[in-house]
DNA sequence: CTTGACCATGGAGCATAGTCCATACTTATA
DNA sequence: TATAAGTATGGACTATGCTCCATGGTCAAG
């Protein structure tokens, strides 16, 4: 494991291109826990490292998902509290690949339905408009 | 265009899944605009049709699929606007394809990575872990 | 004509996900 | 050593998307 230079809080927001009230508020939630640094005095500066701009990513990939802070919260402890048993890392990933694919399903069913209607539009709109009830999503 | 017997906001709700408030707040935001009944004296019952319980379904797609009611609010009326320009229909639905498109983009390339991922812990965690850094999402 | 189920309206309250201060301390630079 | 820039903390505030409630009117059954 290579240690990356770490970094301070401002860098660290230009590095994931969050604001930085954001940061401090994911770190408030628990979704990011940085180290604290020598500097700072009674109040410590925050340090974070690369994997925390890794993390940063995955938070808001997970978001665009549809997952809540809340679920993106409970995935990520749950995937440490298992991250030295193997077959416990695999079960979570393949928990969270399934519900992914869920996710895709309905959004190729509702692709399926928007090119269906274009395609009926080009068409002339004869008669049996695709109907939203008839793609399962 | 066939015209099924209207129903009351008791019968919708069962019929879309949806709590009667959350119609009610839908009405409000004028995502829904059913008729009004004579029934019902000064506060006309409302009358919601078919079509409203296909609308109520997008709706309900569009927001998992990451819209905002606002932006959802803000398709339909384009929508409607160029309801009676074959052109302008297509074009608007066209833009929501594309924006699916880059969501599934972004969900595909989620679960490459984390596919990749469990290959990688099967085959024993060796050197140069999956990078989510390398998908592009 | 009463009673229970249903409807409308308006407003309060709540959870989520930030966003924006005010205050105060620390550090680097001049 | 003054001063600007950066940091921490706590709390107030906002926007979105509901959810709940009080009040009061309406309707259909008995």
């Amino acid at each position: 494991m290579v240690k990356g230079p770490d970094m301070l809080i401002s860098e660290f927001a230009r590095a994931t291109d969050l604001p930085v009230d954001t940061i401090r508020f994911y770190i408030a939630k628990g979704l990011l826990k940085p180290e604290r640094s020598a500097k700072g005095g009674a109040n410590p500066y925050q340090m974070f490292r690369q994997e925390d701009v890794t993390a940063a990513r995955m938070i808001r990939l997970q978001q665009t998902l549809g997952y809540s802070l809340g679920e993106i919260l409970a995935l990520n402890e749950e995937y440490r509290a298992g991250e030295h048993s193997p077959e416990r890392t695999i079960e979570v990933l393949q928990m969270q690949i399934a519900r992914l694919e869920e996710r895709r399903a309905a959004l190729d069913a509702a692709l399926s339905f928007l090119r269906g209607k274009v395609e009926w539009i080009k068409a002339g709109k004869p008669d049996g408009a695709p109907r939203l009830e008839d793609y399962r999503c």
